[in-house]
DNA sequence: TTAAGACTGTGTCATTTGACACAATAATGG
DNA sequence: CCATTATTGTGTCAAATGACACAGTCTTAA
């Protein structure tokens, strides 16, 4: 909860009992390694923060084949907007990769604070508008990198991820089969 | 100005004075083919409302190969969130594909429109919440789909797209070279 | 109207990638 | 502690892709 309250701070200040309010819509939670998060035709009902562990959020393509859409790190929020915002259910899944601590929002929480007060309701617009523009910056990022610079810059940004998840996972993460992967990663050995 | 009121009318209700309100922070534009909007090292200053033609969005990779990050359909509004939330000057260009017509929303009005009351306020953050959520949809959607089946749905759901964007540039939009995509077009006729 | 430039279609070829197969190693649960 | 399962490293080969080259077509501006 406390990492939770830093993780706020970082969007700006925020009054005490602002914050206060704010921490009292989350919950607590642990999931263990292999625990689904989020299940095939199901409506996402929270936003969750996770403190220490990764999860694998995944779907399938029209082959059948599992897609990493997200290895999700510590440290950072995480729903899927979609359900979230639109009450509709997911095909997606969502799966603890290790063992796991997280915080939980849920959209009563979450309609409760935007409608508390203009502090708070400007607040959640502006995390809203830095992580629109996150995600934004990332997906362009990924366009402008190659698959070995991607797989670079995780080891850069993320070593932890890099090291606690499966290659074959981190191959798909960066979209590129386990083999090229392993070339890469033999090619950086070599040099 | 008409095209951008039922734009917004899109998101939900928002009474007529607020509308109105909204409306009158934006301003209309033209720009002739090959003109640049946004230019290496800018600060984008604007939100954008598309009403006619087509615009290119890009940057270049290490390599300094050119890449698309977006092709920009009428109806749609676009900015460089990054530059434009967080006063950030940007090294990515953005040009006109065709004639076009828009409407543009300075960072003042913006600004305006969240302070001005609680309506608008809400409305501004149900609209960067649709935005946000449709962004997510759209990547997790490209990275399930083959360069095929992107073009497929491209023209499925873009027809006029296709017929006015240079192969070159629809290629690079979908991730792969212009050749690779002629052998799709070609394997397609075909059949 | 015409010349210059841009865009498209196409073939060849070297390179990269993915699929498959299997041995070696690590992790896990009884 | 051992057996089972999961994960990783690796080679071979077919298929897909990108780079290059060039001719034909379409646009555009003087």
């Amino acid at each position: 909860m406390e990492m939770l309250r830093r993780f706020f701070e970082g969007f700006g200040p925020l009054s005490a009992p602002n914050m206060d309010f704010l921490l009292n819509q989350c919950t607590e939670g642990t999931l263990n390694k292999g625990d689904k998060l989020i299940q095939p035709s199901q409506k996402v009902d929270s936003i969750y923060f996770f403190e220490s562990g990764f999860l694998h959020y995944y779907s399938y393509s029209n082959l059948g084949e599992r897609v990493t859409l997200k290895v999700i790190s510590p440290n950072s929020c995480w729903t899927i907007m979609d359900s979230f915002f639109h009450q509709k259910s997911t095909m997606d899944e969502c799966q603890a990769l290790t063992d796991v601590q997280y915080c939980e929002l849920k959209r009563s929480g979450y309609v409760a604070i935007k409608s508390e007060n203009q502090e708070l309701a400007n607040f959640i617009q502006t995390i809203t508008e830095y992580i629109l523009s996150a995600k934004v910056v990332e997906a362009n990022k990924n366009s402008k990198l190659s698959v070995e610079e991607r797989y670079l810059d995780l080891l850069q940004n993320n070593p932890a991820m890099v090291q606690e998840v499966p290659v074959s996972i981190i191959a798909s993460y960066i979209g590129t089969s386990r083999e090229t992967l392993h070339r890469i990663r033999r090619k950086l050995t070599a040099a």
